[in-house]
DNA sequence: TATTGTTATACTCTATAACTATA
DNA sequence: TATAGTTATAGAGTATAACAATA
């Protein structure tokens, strides 16, 4: 593609991730994490503990709405607050073994009912997705890097 | 991909989806329509009328979310409700000419953003990501097809 | 009685502004 | 005074249950 057909792509890729976006929360099992809850724990399944506040800048929401998302999860025992012996100021957040464990179940369940649209399409159609992965996992790289 | 991969393939697409939808309600301008203020807007876009229930099976959400939601519409005057001559119990809903032109104005600005990112990526990452949209638009119709 | 839509209520997720506690 | 976090408040978006109006 052409640097000046840019623009003319970057609507029709909006278009259909608007609409992927759409379908995936519909197929998404309503008793279940929410993308939000989901994103931070995984942010917190990778490493050892963080502060909330670089959890907030992590996860790129204000830090009361993150207080607020630490609070929803350790009310469902999914992560913890814990104290900064060498800071007052600080809270370190750290996912339990039910956050682990919860972020499993949801993985699996997702991936089946995914696996199950993926199953019904070409061959050449999951190839092209596939394909696109690596392109797209440096796309977010960069619109993260901008934060 | 063999198909007994569509699994493992499954994980790793949903990873990545998953961060490109938080990139992307990252980059959407605050003061904007919503992505599902947005998405019931582009339905009505299309056509003429529509019935309130049709609506909210098409977004695929509940009868009383679509009437907050076309309320919410309606108070921003981006849609009005039309009563239906032939049947009392129906209301139809129809786009105005401001919600017409807060779609056009948002599919600029996020155009735009996104065009930023993807001018920053290498030729053969964009070729990458506009050879997968039509297989993702065949996924998408299957998965809608389901509901 | 069935269909269409609204109202009531509750929960998640987000924001900004004001506040408390610690450094 | 600056930093870390919480509380207060508001609004979008979602759900289920109960209701009203019309067919």
């Amino acid at each position: 593609m052409p640097v000046q057909d840019v623009d003319a792509g970057a609507h029709t890729i909006i278009s259909t991730l608007d609409r992927l976006f759409r379908l995936l929360r519909r197929i998404l099992p309503p008793d279940n994490l929410s993308l939000t809850a989901a994103s931070a724990l995984k942010r917190l399944e990778a490493g050892e503990t963080l502060r909330l506040t670089d959890l907030s800048v992590l996860e790129g929401i204000t830090q009361p709405a993150m207080t607020q998302l630490v609070s929803r999860l350790e009310k469902d025992n999914l992560a913890e607050r814990v104290k900064d012996p060498r800071d007052g100021r600080v809270v370190l957040i750290r996912i339990t073994g039910a956050g682990r464990e919860a972020l499993r179940a949801r993985r699996e369940v997702r991936a089946q009912r995914l696996g199950e649209l993926l199953a019904a399409l070409p061959d050449a159609d999951r190839e092209a997705i596939v394909a696109a992965l690596p392109a797209l996992d440096r796309l977010i790289e960069i619109g993260n890097a901008g934060t």
